[in-house]
DNA sequence: GTAGGTGCAAATCCTTTGCAAGTGA
DNA sequence: TCACTTGCAAAGGATTTGCACCTAC
């Protein structure tokens, strides 16, 4: 069982929840994307393997994981959560095309230092930051030397177009 | 007339949108406000002004500002927009203390410079950018040097508690 | 006169909750 | 056993839309 099932069932047990199948089955599929699915999303690809689980499972077990440390919540402002695992990256920010919805995913530990001494100048214990630039990407923007747009795909998720580390 | 009313009918008249009674009075009151209001929060303080006025005039009318370029939209995770006037201070952030609801703005030119670069680098072309930091304000994390956690307003408005220039 | 605006009620969209019937520890 | 789970349907809450009536230009 991966580093990452055993923290999910760690927090289960802790919490005095309980182990399911219909658990084990998001928690498998959640942990190997790194698109940024959203409920629906998940709940779409779940019920290819299980037909009977229903939305609100879903829901809740994204919620657990968020609790468990497993997943974090992020909105790019179309009115709907979106979660990415934490095993792939620890932390990054986003860059988001208004226009065709892709993101580029970046970190730069300059600028999570200088939030980071902000914060503490004001006595302020973070939590959590959250970067977002919206704008639009180079083939929107009609940059010439870089990828045309792409078609939107199927379920309407933004693709991750590149990760700048 | 202030510039930036003149700046909302210059948007108008662009749009071939016609000015009337209730946007006056809704745009008077948004930009004399520094608050971080929701649309149900301007519509009471409106209501006060004229009784006649209804929600969907506010939500109508907020877009228009931020179309017009004189309001930014915000959202601190409850699940509802709030909007600044730009008016105020051009750009800011957000400290956003998740225990008491309170915001503490700054401005780092460091920090958009560096997000800049990186927008650039990747051939990306910013419109906004939204940095928010969540955590625990020093009066939430007990840190006695500051001032002690405030009680919740009465709209259930984040109050600001300070901007960092 | 006419395109655009307004307020109301109804509709939407995402998410949460109540509940009766299951199920893991 | 029994507290926790599940799926369904209904409820919620913020925002948008349809529509008949009004109003600025």
């Amino acid at each position: 069982m991966s580093p990452e099932k055993q923290q999910f069932y760690r927090h289960l047990q802790r919490a005095g929840l309980k182990r399911t199948g219909q658990r084990d089955l998001i928690v498998d599929i959640f942990l190997h994307t790194e698109d940024h699915l959203s409920s629906e999303d998940l709940y779409r690809i779940v019920k290819e393997q299980d037909a009977s689980i229903g939305q609100t499972t879903i829901y809740r077990t994204l919620k657990l994981l968020v609790e468990a440390g497993l997943a974090s919540e992020v909105r790019f402002g179309d009115g709907r959560s979106r979660y990415e695992p934490n095993n792939k990256f620890p932390h990054h920010d986003h860059l988001i095309c208004t226009t065709c919805n892709r993101t580029i995913e970046f970190y730069s530990a300059e600028s999570k230092a200088l939030l980071d001494s902000i914060a503490a100048s004001r006595g302020f214990h973070p939590t959590q930051q959250s970067i977002r630039i919206f704008g639009l990407c180079a083939a929107c923007a009609g940059d010439s030397s870089h990828d045309s747009p792409p078609a939107i795909n199927k379920r309407g998720v933004p693709d991750v177009i590149g990760v700048a580390k």
